[in-house]
DNA sequence: CGTTTGACTGGCC
DNA sequence: TGGCCAGCCAAAC
């Protein structure tokens, strides 16, 4: 059960809310404007609440596909629903990072 | 203090 | 193309 200390939770939020509409970014690459590993990523997003402001679902792992969660899968087609939503398009059930993908 | 556990990643076969 | 293995970070037990 990867529990995220609350500040380095803040610091992760900050950096996904930095990420723009119609963009996606992996894991690694949250981790690494954070300053900590991409579990943590994963481990900071699970103790986020679905219906949160912060834009979670900008944030898929390095094949461009949204990462499954130890909890039902509810919540996965809201994340590609939102993303198509905001012109993000989905082939073959995955995103071409190459061109979505978030530059920092 | 050593072990366990994740919404991960990259390299290998 | 696709699955498996080892490395990775932080926190709870």
């Amino acid at each position: 059960m990867s529990k995220v200390g609350v500040e380095l939770r803040s610091r992760i939020y900050a950096v996904v809310t930095r990420v723009p509409e119609g963009t996606v970014a992996t894991y690694g690459q949250i981790a690494e404007l954070a300053d900590t590993g991409p579990r943590q990523v994963g481990g900071a997003l699970a103790t986020l609440p679905t219906g949160t402001e912060c834009p979670w679902h900008r944030v898929v792992n390095s094949q461009g596909r949204i990462s499954q969660r130890s909890e039902t899968g509810e919540a996965e087609a809201l994340q590609q629903s939102r993303l198509e939503d905001e012109g993000v398009e989905f082939q073959n059930g995955r995103i071409d990072l190459d061109v979505y993908r978030w530059e920092g």
